[in-house]
DNA sequence: GCCAACGTTGGC
DNA sequence: GCCAACGTTGGC
């Protein structure tokens, strides 16, 4: 039986790691993630194969820059582990990961950005996690929110 | 750079 | 277990 594609929506800020940076890559691993529910996402529904829609965050204007693909199933982020990372946590062992991740690799980008102003001027968006949940880094996408989103860009803005 | 939203920590 | 203090995210 082949599993159900999900897709996702995760942000990074383009001046840390943009879409640019993540197409000069084979594949990237997503650490660094230390918020409980975007890890649930990451270590328990995340599949490879499902689409991400990739966010610029804290950017001008911040917005969908691209497509990326779940690349590798979840496994625990090494940087926690690593005492001079800003993302070590000692509260965390290889015995007993804290925080686990996957690899995402670049799709392509999309013809232009689809600016958050945009998102939230459309209603078939309105019930966007990303727009309910603001401050979460990883949210799931729905289908239609996907297409809309592809289907946006592919529009003058 | 400001600051609102909001998740996490820790004292009690 | 409550909740105030604190720290971070991210739009503007």
């Amino acid at each position: 039986m082949r599993n159900i594609m999900q897709y996702w929506l995760m942000k990074s800020e383009p001046d840390v790691f943009s879409i640019d940076d993540l197409s000069a890559r084979t594949s990237e691993p997503w650490d660094g993630v230390r918020n409980y529910e975007a890890r649930n996402f990451m270590r328990d529904q995340m599949k490879i194969g499902d689409l991400v829609l990739f966010y610029h965050s804290n950017a001008t204007p911040s917005g969908v820059a691209g497509v990326a693909e779940i690349a590798s199933a979840s496994y625990p982020d090494p940087v926690q582990f690593d005492a001079s990372s800003k993302y070590y946590d000692p509260k965390s062992s290889p015995e007993d990961p804290r925080w686990h991740l996957v690899d995402v690799r670049y799709v392509r980008h999309l013809p232009r950005l689809v600016s958050l102003q945009e998102i939230k001027a459309n209603s078939n968006l309105s019930e966007m996690a990303l727009l309910k949940r603001s401050r979460l880094s990883v949210t799931p996408v729905t289908k239609g929110e996907f297409d809309e989103i592809l289907r946006m860009a592919e529009e003058p803005a």
